[in-house]
DNA sequence: AATCTAATGCAAATATGTTGCATTAAAGCT
DNA sequence: AGCTTTAATGCAACATATTTGCATTAGATT
């Protein structure tokens, strides 16, 4: 997804320092083009280097808590990240196919939201808004209709 | 939420069994004022009468899956149960608050999704949009404002 | 090199959701 | 009313995702 990036840099603008094991999480969460499972990382890193569950969910958090990736709700059961929007990476919103289960970024004018407009009529601090949209993916309604057959 | 919609009447629209326990779960839900989860809508029925945590997820299951309840993703780990829009609910996106983990329903007008521009975009099925708004309520504003002094 | 601290690892706990099979309730028949 | 059948519910065990507490380690600082 972003080789425009500087992960080490954006870590430390953070404030975060950049240890080996943060880059690897931002750069297996950046690399790829849909948002990621704590698993699917986990299991990622794994097959390169060496690194505990717990670090990913714990790097996962700092992440978060920074602003560096965004959490997301996939339609299922666990949170996947994504990089968080900057200059190189509009929000967007996410397609999650509820046959297949896969989670997919969406391009960023399918779907504007006026943040400005809704701020305006809420009385809180707006950080993030999320827009998920569920159904089916081609792939799948493809799959369905041969069956069919 | 609602005191307008007549829970036996929408379980048998469904071509589902108005039984005691899928009434008492609907109740829970449509008394609320914000999605509630399995657990939450578990340990209010368990006050008042006997059901197992298996039986509400279930029940959960079916209503969702017969479009009587909506399954919403709250910023947290747990999904939360609403009435799924009717005549007398319409769609809305809910708010999060990340302090105090409340999940608020926002009115309907406060953002428009024009489902029907998305549709003609993307190429699948598409069910259902889901609009988070993440960020932090008023009353933790107040709160937080108050411990700093 | 010795010291210190933040990052990481490891084991165990917790939270949430699911499965398989036993039991019960209740609807439909006689 | 009793008998039969089936769907609904309960119970125990399992599965998965995430969190916690405490031990170890690596790296920066002195
Ligand atoms: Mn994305
Ligand atoms: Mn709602
Ligand atoms: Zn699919
Ligand atoms: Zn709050």
């Amino acid at each position: 997804m972003c080789h425009q990036c500087d992960y080490t840099n954006l870590l430390e603008e953070s404030g975060l320092e950049s240890t080996p094991k943060r880059l690897q999480v931002l750069e297996v969460i950046g690399d790829n083009n849909s948002p990621l499972s704590a698993r699917q990382i986990f299991e990622t890193l794994s097959r390169t280097y060496n690194i505990n569950r717990v670090t990913v969910y714990r790097i996962l958090d700092l992440l978060v808590e920074k602003g560096l990736i965004d959490r997301i709700s996939g339609g299922s059961r666990s949170f996947v990240y994504g990089l968080a929007p900057n200059e190189n990476h509009p929000a967007h919103p996410h397609f999650y196919c509820k046959s297949c289960g896969n989670l997919e970024c969406l391009n960023p004018q399918s779907l504007n939201v006026d943040m400005q407009a809704m701020q305006r009529t809420f009385p809180g601090v707006i950080e993030n808004v999320e827009v998920r949209i569920d159904g089916v993916c081609k792939n799948c309604l493809r799959t369905e209709r041969n069956s069919v057959h």
